[in-house]
DNA sequence: ATTTTATGTCAGCCATATTGACTTATTTCC
DNA sequence: GGAAATAAGTCAATATGGCTGACATAAAAT
């Protein structure tokens, strides 16, 4: 039916259709982090700062090791960031209540404010190109993207996003 | 037919499936990205040395000007990354028949060798994630990634990509 | 009671990026 | 032919976001 040369055959890869997958890749993120990163140097914020105020507003209550581990960085690299964001106000944090070690972490009204302002070009160019893609691209951009995280903890991650 | 909810429908797209499909993104670069940082870390360079062996290997003979358009970084920066290739004999630098101004950029057979030895887990990741889905979802992933490209230079970055 | 876990903190280091200023060689344009 | 623009390189200073190692405290788990 169509070409077969255009098509990604899954039972032939040619070196050059996963070049250009690694490519869109690279091209899609860099720009994608573009426009947070923008808006956040005019605060006094970086890239880091956003990661933080993403996952701790996608997650109200979520634990510090929690958010390490997704970040995959260190509590000594965290540690600068979710301060900064502490001591100005836009993140909060209460003692666990079953566990008293635990620090959960919640953004504040105006954390909450930031992390909008922030995302919103981020979403909307998201937004724009899953309208344009249609249904259909869409699942199978989720699927592709699903299958490059690492297999060890794909089925948390998966349930953690798909959660609500 | 489906689900109207697991469906990501191009009308109505909610908050939600906007912030899945950005952590997505999040989740399934920083894994894609962590193969070649850690072989890496091995021989002394970084993902920056990674993204600049890949795409001289990519397009031998570019210009400083166009990788640095790439990259999306200044010359000083690329300069201590491309300068540690040139003196350690990774990338060769020609100057440019038509401009003699111009610098052209090649990987030595050395530079060749890393390049693969780095981007191989990169590139097996891609390939499974590609297999597993299949070719309907490649194409659905292929064509939201391009959407999410700045628009002013997506029509330029596609035909780079696809040209060989 | 001991060990483990969750969190925090100090200190020092490294990689990657930035801005600004300036140089050299070459091409392009008038 | 001369001025302006372009391609590339370089020096200096700075910021950001990571890292390791060492150590401390509180609370939970064994």
């Amino acid at each position: 039916m169509a070409d077969i040369k255009s098509q990604a055959n899954p039972l032939f890869l040619t070196e050059d259709e996963i070049r250009q997958g690694i490519e869109l890749l690279f091209y899609a993120y860099r720009d994608f982090t573009s426009d947070p990163d923008e808006i956040l140097a005019a605060y006094g914020y970086g890239r880091a700062h956003h990661r933080v105020l993403h996952f701790v507003n996608r997650s109200p209550g979520m634990t510090v090791t929690q958010l390490l581990a997704i970040l995959r960085i260190t509590k000594q690299s965290l540690a600068r960031v979710l301060g900064a964001l502490i001591e100005q106000g836009l993140v909060r944090q209460d003692r666990g209540a079953r566990d008293r070690r635990q620090r959960l972490l919640y953004l504040t009204a105006e954390g909450e404010a930031l992390e909008r302002r922030v995302s919103a070009p981020q979403r909307d160019r998201v937004a724009r190109a899953y309208r344009e893609a249609g249904a259909e691209a869409v699942a199978g951009y989720r699927k592709v993207l699903a299958g490059l995280i690492d297999e060890r903890d794909r089925e948390g991650v998966l349930k953690a996003i798909e959660r609500r």
